[in-house]
DNA sequence: GTCCTTGCAAATAGTTTGCAAGCCG
DNA sequence: CGGCTTGCAAACTATTTGCAAGGAC
């Protein structure tokens, strides 16, 4: 639990929190290389899961195979194009989240805790191209 | 495209047809190893695979690791039990499916084609012991 | 006979882990 | 110093693929 510091941490918790892809551990991994080369992709993996446990970042997968990171912890729902396979984040009004949870249990036998939703469509750039 | 009869492909086909956990690859090839002791994994991933380009099943995953594979093809929402771990199917309205994708629609820039869900929580049996 | 399908094994992708050395407090 | 953290490499899990033999039509 007593987390002590490492420079490595900090740079990919900085790096999550600048970044608007959703990046996999890989591309966290080639990214903070830039800064330290000899950094291992283990300790890559290893950090990304502490900040996951520490509930600092979230993990999520959109069927692809990896696993994406996202500093955003506030809940909220993801998006991914069909032509890009860009990811985005998808907000919506807390009531409406809500009501998605409320309406699923009146169609399920069991308690409702939660939801993921994963959207998908075109993003904006493929849309206009 | 022209698919040649295979008993071990007919076989995974009535298993997922009359089974209710949705199973990863590897629970299907345990169960149609009873039937048939010889059959490689390789052949029931490249038989799920072939049957979903078809359309007969649906892939999906619940973030454990393994995909998962349902003969349900008609649109539904899958939970998954903090507790057992078990994954169940949750049907809804075609209506509220249409409204979830208008209101991602008003609160995003780009054009939504669909979604899904994954629910989480306690199921009866959980829910009840 | 043609060519799709199979079993087997090797290969691949993503992630985790054991270990000795390094760094924080 | 004690113990968390790192780099490296090996191990693991899930899935895919090359190939020669087998089966459908």
């Amino acid at each position: 639990m007593a987390l002590k510091y490492s420079r490595q941490r900090e740079s990919i918790k900085k790096y999550l929190a600048t970044t608007k892809e959703h990046p996999t551990a890989d591309m966290v991994y080639n990214n903070i290389r830039k800064q330290y080369p000899n950094i291992s992709l283990g300790t890559v993996y290893r950090n990304l899961n502490l900040l996951v446990d520490q509930g600092d970042i979230i993990k999520f997968t959109t069927g692809d195979g990896s696993d994406r990171f996202d500093s955003k912890t506030n809940k909220h729902y993801h998006f991914v194009c069909n032509k890009c396979s860009n990811v985005s984040d998808l907000f919506m009004e807390h009531d409406f989240i809500d009501l998605i949870n409320k309406s699923a249990e009146e169609n399920f036998n069991g308690e409702i805790q939660g939801h993921d939703i994963l959207f998908y469509g075109l993003c904006k750039d493929c849309q206009e191209s």
